[in-house]
Order: C-alpha cells, then structure tokens, then sequence
DNA sequence: ATATGGGTTTTGGTTCAACCATTCTACTTT
DNA sequence: AAAGTAGAATGGTTGAACCAAAACCCATAT
C-alpha cells in the first residue's frame, strides 16, 4: 500500500521519516507525540520537511485519525509543526517554537505561579545579564536605535499617548535582550516581558515619569561601554518601576484578578439536560 | 449579568465557570482554548476548580466531543488542565506549567534553533544571577545541602560512576536555582538544565575532574556570603567545562544530530513544472 | 454494625465513517 | 496560448458508538 502514490516528478516530498511503530501504551496520542519528537532530535526530521498526511500517519501508527490528530494538536501547541490546509498541504516542521515558552510564562502568571513581585524581580536580575551583554556587543547602529526608541518614547509622552509609551519602554527591552544574540536570553526576556506588558495594561496608568531621564543617563553609559553604570542605572529604574507597580496595585487590586479559589464540589446533582 | 450565585454553602458543585460562547471563527478547538484560557485569566476559574465534563463542555461550546478534545489537548500540554479517568475524574485547573517551558526550550534545541554554544553561555549568566541572589538567601541547612551534594558527587567518582556524577553536578545547580525562591529562575534554570542533561548524555564522558575542587572553593565563598568570589569561581569552573564540552563535541561530531535546519523546502509553487 | 465485593455510573480514550472548506493540479475550453 | 473549471488531496468537523478506569452505591457476608 501507498508504495507508489505519484510516481514520477515527485519533486520533494514525502519526508524521509523512519517507519513509526504501532502504539501501545495508555494515551496512544502521547506516545505518537513522543515518537515524532524523537525522530526530530535524532535528525532525521528536520525543519521544513513535511509529514505524511493526517491519514497516512494514523495508517502508520495503526490509530484513528482522530487519535493522530490529538497528537499533532501537541507538538503543534509546542511549535514543532505547522498545519498547513490543502492539496500540497500537512504538517511541517517548523523553526521558530519560542512562542510555547512566552504563552507558558503567561499561562504561569494567569494560574498564579508567578507572583507579581516575582516577575519584576526576575526581571531585574536578566536584566542585568541582558545590559551587560548587549554593552559587549553593541555597534554604533544599535545604539542608535536605541536611541531612537528613546526619542519614540519621548514623541508618545508629548502626546499623552500613555500605552504607546509603554510600549517604547517594553521594546526598550526587548532589542536589548537581542543584542545578545542568544535565542535563551530572548525567548525567555521575551516571555517574561510579554507577562510584564499584560500585568501593567491591567494595572493602568502609573507613575513612570523618571523613566525617560534614567533612559538618557543609561545611554550615556551604555555608549561609553561601561557596563556596571549602565546596570547600575537600569536597576535604579527597574526598581524604582516596581515600587510605582506595587503602589498600584494595591490601590488597583481590592481583589480582582488572581485570586484563587478551591471550591470543592461535592454531589453530582445529574442536572443537565 | 451572573447574578446567578449560588446559594451560599450550596454543597458547591460545578465549577463557578460562566457561560461559555458558540464557536465560529476557523479552528474551533482554538477559540475553545482561548475561551477558557480568559476564564482562568479573569479569575473565574482558578486553580483545583473542575471543568465541566467533555460531553457537557462540548454541548456548550456547540462543538463536537472531538473537536473539543482538541482544545483540551492543547491545554493539557501548556499544563494548565491535568485530565483525569473515572467517575470523579474530568479535567482540573492545574498548577504547575513550567514543565511546558522546559519542553519548549529542549525542542529549541533539537530543532536547531539554539545551538550548544548559546546553551552554555546563557548557562552562564544565568548562573551568575541565581549565585548572588542564592548566596544572599542561603541558610545553614541550605548550605548543608549543597555540601551533601558534593559529597555524593565525591562519592560516585570514587565509585567511577560517570552518569551518577555528571547527575550530582547538575542536581547542585538546581539547589542553587531553588534557592532564589523564584519561580521564573527555577523554571527557565530546569529548563537550561534539562536540555544540558541531555546534551551531556549524548556527549559522552568528558573531562570533569576540575569540578570537585571548585566546587569546595565555591562553597568556601558561598557559606562566607561572599557572593563576588563565588560567582567568580562557578563562573570560571563553567568556562572550563564548557571547553571542555566543546574539544568533545569536536571529537563526536563529525555530522550527526543537530545539523539539519537548512534544507528549508517551503512551499515549491510548481516545483519541478 | 462492619467489612467485603460486585455492579452501576461517570468520565476520559479511541474508533469509524462520513462531510466540509481550502488549496493546488491538471485538464478542458475558448 | 490563455483562461476557466473539474477534481483530487488535505486539514477541520461531526456524531454515534464502544472501551477502560475510577468512584460510588448497595446488597451480602462476616
């Protein structure tokens, strides 16, 4: 069976996958999951190939298409693939993930593992990895950008534009942990940040008038290549940011949002329906 | 609207969760997902509450028990729901996530997008960071700890058990991790870990018989509080090893695992008219 | 009364056989 | 040759059914 579908052109296609093995154990879709991982770590899956089809797959691993399906709903979540409708379409391996990481942060925060002072804690201790690397690293090129962000955040401030502000602040940030060039220290700033943006829409305005100033002063530094100031300057803000948060949020938070429950229901009344 | 409490005590039953929508856009399970990723955001679902049961669930949303299968599946794997079998069973807000940053990082790796390299050098300042703020925590007994470490670690090299040591050494670093009482370091630090454990494995044995020396001197620093030094010590030991990683990664490596990742064979309008 | 044990119910896990919408191919028509 | 159209491949969805595990209920035996 499926020996020869196309013959001819054929032109790239059909990953070169392995035989998959029929499944066995309990939850048959994690194992499917688990098989497919390994066939990516051991290389002989690699980004941009394609999968067989959702139907040939459940033929290979001897499971029902809706099984197989629940498996590619995982590794999709977690980034690995890609589903693609249509005649050429499937499901193909895909680079980026990352993605699963910052909505796992998230996830984090919303459930209550993450406190809020523990995020900004956090952040401050990157962010000094984060600033002393950049310093290392940074060109002329990205200290004008930076820069510029600067002058955006400025040109918001003059407009009462108080979200689009704290955007530039955040993505002050972001292209920070870039000029690293270590993926780690992106995705996880990146999550870290995403979290960050989410907490402080929910809080509103505050008080993050010194912001723009310790911008200045903290380029002014960060040119100069000396790294300690430019960290020492970073943390005075960040820890100044995060006393205005907390001042925040306990005016904010009488008791909305994360706040846990354990209701434990006990009879099953059999309503519905 | 809601205005529907329950009668106080009420024997609690069904989670507090509100009305769910009808789905409508593409991808039902995704909206499904994201609707009750909002519920938990919004604190009307919080950790320990029970979901609704698949096929009463699947008769709100308006959807089919399988397509809402897959947006269980989907949450599941970020962590946030932990299914269970039986009579009692259904699917419960669960707490722990992390687990899926850590797979999100290992698939990182095995896909490409981080290379040995960055892991170890993220490694790096990351550790710098837990060791300052774990020196500025530590208590006797934690510091007991470590040391038991150590001995065992002493104790499977007298034993020439390799893998056993090499577990001792990474075990010593998520002590550390634990020790910021952060959970946003612990994660991501797990997750670094994780993925060097698996590197290492592969690897095979290396040079390591620095490490037992540096880690005395570390703990000397350590238990002093004299975070600069102890920093300076891990850090140097990390560099050596991470050498040390690399002339074997040379050594193993003529081509296997990791390649991959350029043979991209996006969409091929017409290949091969 | 108190165990004991088995049946019933609830619930997730799986299967099957369809059907739809989209996307690309290939053929037909102009 | 260009344009248009039929159709095949593929993911997305449906509904009904059955299985297996887990908790409960209750009759029975001790």
């Amino acid at each position: 069976m499926s020996a020869s579908q196309l013959p001819a052109k054929s032109s790239a296609e059909a990953a070169p996958l392995a035989q998959f093995q029929r499944i066995r154990s309990p939850r048959a879709f994690d194992e499917i999951a688990a098989q497919i991982r390994t066939e990516l770590a051991s290389g002989r899956l690699a980004v941009g190939n394609r999968l067989p089809s959702e139907r040939a797959l459940s033929e290979q691993f001897g499971v029902s298409r809706n099984t197989l399906r629940e498996a590619l709903r995982s590794l999709e979540h977690a980034g690995l693939i890609r589903l693609q409708k249509g005649a050429r379409g499937g499901a193909f391996i895909s680079q980026h993930s990352g993605e699963a990481i910052a909505t796992g942060l998230m996830d984090m925060y919303h459930v209550g593992t993450i406190q809020p002072a523990q995020l900004t804690e956090a952040r401050i201790w990157l962010e000094s990895v984060v600033v002393r690397e950049a310093c290392r690293r940074a060109t002329a090129a990205d200290i004008d950008m930076l820069n510029r962000n600067i002058d955006e955040a400025q040109e918001a401030r003059r407009r009462g534009d108080f979200a689009g502000r704290a955007e530039r602040h955040i993505e002050f940030h972001r292209m920070l942990a870039r000029l690293t060039d270590n993926p780690i220290m992106v995705i996880v700033m990146n999550g870290v940040l995403d979290v960050l943006a989410h907490f402080v829409q929910r809080i509103g305005e505050y008080d993050n008038s010194f912001v723009l100033p310790s911008r200045r002063r903290f380029m002014e530094h960060f040119a100069a290549g000396d790294a300690d100031a430019a960290v020492a300057e970073m943390e005075s803000c960040l820890k100044r940011l995060q006393r205005s948060y907390m001042s925040r949020i306990q005016a904010t938070e009488a008791a909305p949002a994360t706040k846990a429950a354990s209701r434990a229901r006990r009879s099953p009344p059999t309503a519905q329906r």
